[in-house]
DNA sequence: ACCGTAGGTCTACGTTGTAAACTTGTCAAC
DNA sequence: GTTGACAAGTTTACAACGTAGACCTACGGT
């Protein structure tokens, strides 16, 4: 302990501050990750995050893969390819879940960070497994890691208010956008206007959105086959 | 010709605003897209712009339903449900490819514009006459165009870089960065690495794309029937 | 005892979106 | 005609942002 004092005791830590500035991002948004507020938060100047990220992309990227670091891998076991692929995909998106507003980070990220590469490779395992070639499994891959992020970028109350007034009036406000719409001209949509506004459940949403990249990868494999 | 002086002919009009902004960020990147930059495009002062968008955002969404307004929906035909969707679908990412960088601005004007409007009127169709419920066709054909709008926002080469210089340098390091892997402990991903940074055909990419969420909603479709 | 260096500070610059008040060209009504 | 309202564009200004560059300062190795 007598190895470093108060004063040095209080020196910033990269990991620190990624993890708070990813707190911002999901209580105000990505835009409210600012150099200055985290600065601030930490008590300190702003230019002094600078001797940890060389710049502001440098620390949205700090973010991505402390995201894509929160992946649960399951072991491989016996399971037919396509059901390990859907735990990998769910692990995947269980790891951006928490964090909406800031999972689009994750996506310049996942070849470059360690646990991104690792679930990368995996599931290029699973796909060739399946049958795909390797050139295929890549793209295949690409797409479905794409599709997933979306899925949680999209997330209905991803929009950026945080707080609750700002929030419903915004609801309020697409529910009032659809419902002014001709139901002869737009039937199907005005009478499903609630489902697309916020949808039943979001664990649906996110079983539904995984079962669709999973049927995907299913269908295109057996129509190369054929 | 008398009704109207010189100087008036030289009015903002909108419509070229926001055409004249997505060539900007065709060309330079989203980002590029600034009050001043587009202002001075058009020789005037950026506090002009204020006269015709009641702010950025608004711009922006312009720059939307501009892309949307391209989509040339197809004719409803005697096909079946699944081979008119494609058409549907093929459409939509014919109308946001020529602009990658911009595509992302469409997501929340869907259910604004008005083609946006059309197209997701006839998705739904469509998907209630595969067999889907209101309800289900809204949330699937809602992933569905969020996954062909990230479809577009990735597609390789979307990325900022303007000039062909930074461009190649760009590839440059990510072929780098994935050449140093250990093709030992990521075999699949360097043995593909070409691949995944640069796909063999944009057409290719596309259709694989395209293929992906059809095949997806298909399977969805039996699995929830059976 | 020295000094290099890592970590933090201070100051400053250019860029961004936009609020507020002002000017000006056009047309309708008297 | 004159007037007066109004729409379009200008001017000025401000706060917030990312960040360059020079400075300080205390610790650790020699």
């Amino acid at each position: 302990m007598a190895t470093i004092s108060k004063e040095t005791a209080k020196r910033l830590d990269p990991d620190k501050l990624a993890a708070s500035a990813l707190e911002i991002a999901d209580s105000e948004g990505l835009e409210a990750v600012t150099i200055r507020k985290l600065a601030q938060l930490h008590d300190v100047t702003p230019m002094a995050l600078y001797r940890h990220f060389q710049d502001k992309n440098d620390l949205l990227a700090a973010i991505g893969d402390r995201m894509l670091g929160d992946i649960a891998l399951p072991a491989p076991n016996d399971d037919p390819w396509d059901v390990q692929l859907r735990a990998v995909l769910t692990a995947f998106v269980a790891a951006l879940r928490p964090h909406p507003k800031a999972a689009g980070l994750a996506l310049f990220r996942i070849l470059v960070s360690e646990s991104g590469l690792a679930m990368a490779e995996r599931t290029m395992e699973l796909l060739t497994a399946g049958g795909f070639s390797t050139d295929d499994a890549a793209e295949v891959g690409r797409q479905s890691l794409c599709s997933l992020i979306t899925l949680v970028t999209t997330e209905p109350g991803a929009g950026e208010d945080t707080d609750p007034v700002a929030r419903e009036d915004s609801l309020r406000f697409k529910r009032a956008s659809l419902a002014a719409l001709s139901p002869h001209r737009y039937p199907l949509i005005t009478s499903a206007a609630d489902v697309l506004i916020c949808p039943t459940s979001t664990d649906r949403y996110y079983e539904l959105g995984i079962d669709l990249v999973v049927a995907g990868i299913r269908g295109v494999l057996v129509d190369r086959k054929a």
